[in-house]
DNA sequence: ACTTTCTATGAGTATAGACGCATATACTTG
DNA sequence: CAAGTATATGCGTCTATACTCATAGAAAGT
């Protein structure tokens, strides 16, 4: 009770590599892809660009930390997003590192006298 | 207008490498640490353990990523959460592991007759 | 059964970054 | 200015993982 340290240890593992799964710009084009809805491994190829192999790789890591859904139909496979909580998580980065972004400009356009 | 994929491919390697500024736990532990408000390295050092190197190393990563603030005063340095939607973020995270926990438990506490 | 199409995976290589050790730098005090 | 304290950094090592190429596996059609 006094300490959550403790809990803390393991779940920080998880929690880290939850975001080490956002970290990587192949992961998060096809997570943005996916906005859009559900789509099949080829699609998302023709999307996004890279090799099918490395795209394979991308969907099975997502999918096994739960961000992305796996649907097999006949010879194709389609991927969804399975949490929603990644919508909120990407809203509120992007909105951090505009804010970020926008003060670095002003800082640059004003005249720095003082 | 048409396509926002455009801007994104650089937004997305900044999204990235936010990601990424938080995927390692002891980073996280740091973050943790302060919220209970702004600590000095040696403090930091006490509390979360490991060598006086890497916990600077990685203060600095924090702090380039704009998560961090830093404050001088006299020898000592003083980190405090520069970034409040790091709160949020954490909050989300940790919500939705759960969510994912509790799930996956479910499945092994009732019998998979169906 | 053979072929085609779609997706997954084994193996090897290359790179990023976390860590430890030693040392440098910055500030304070005697 | 010497010594001590707090923090930062250069360098080498080691591990994790992203990527490519080739190939395997699965499902459908002929």
């Amino acid at each position: 009770m006094s300490k959550r340290s403790a809990l803390s240890l393991e779940a920080i593992e998880l929690v880290s590599r939850r975001f080490a799964v956002l970290s990587e710009p192949m992961r998060l084009r096809l997570i943005h892809a996916l906005f859009q809805g559900e789509k099949n491994v080829n699609a998302l190829v023709a999307e996004i660009g890279g090799t099918q192999a490395n795209i394979s790789r991308h969907l099975q890591t997502l999918t096994q930390a739960n961000v992305l859904a796996r649907r097999k139909d006949g010879l194709q496979v389609f991927y969804s997003i399975a949490d929603p909580s990644i919508f909120k998580l990407c809203e509120l980065v992007c909105g951090s590192l505009e804010k970020q972004l926008t003060k670095q400009a002003g800082a640059f356009a004003t005249s720095p006298s003082r």
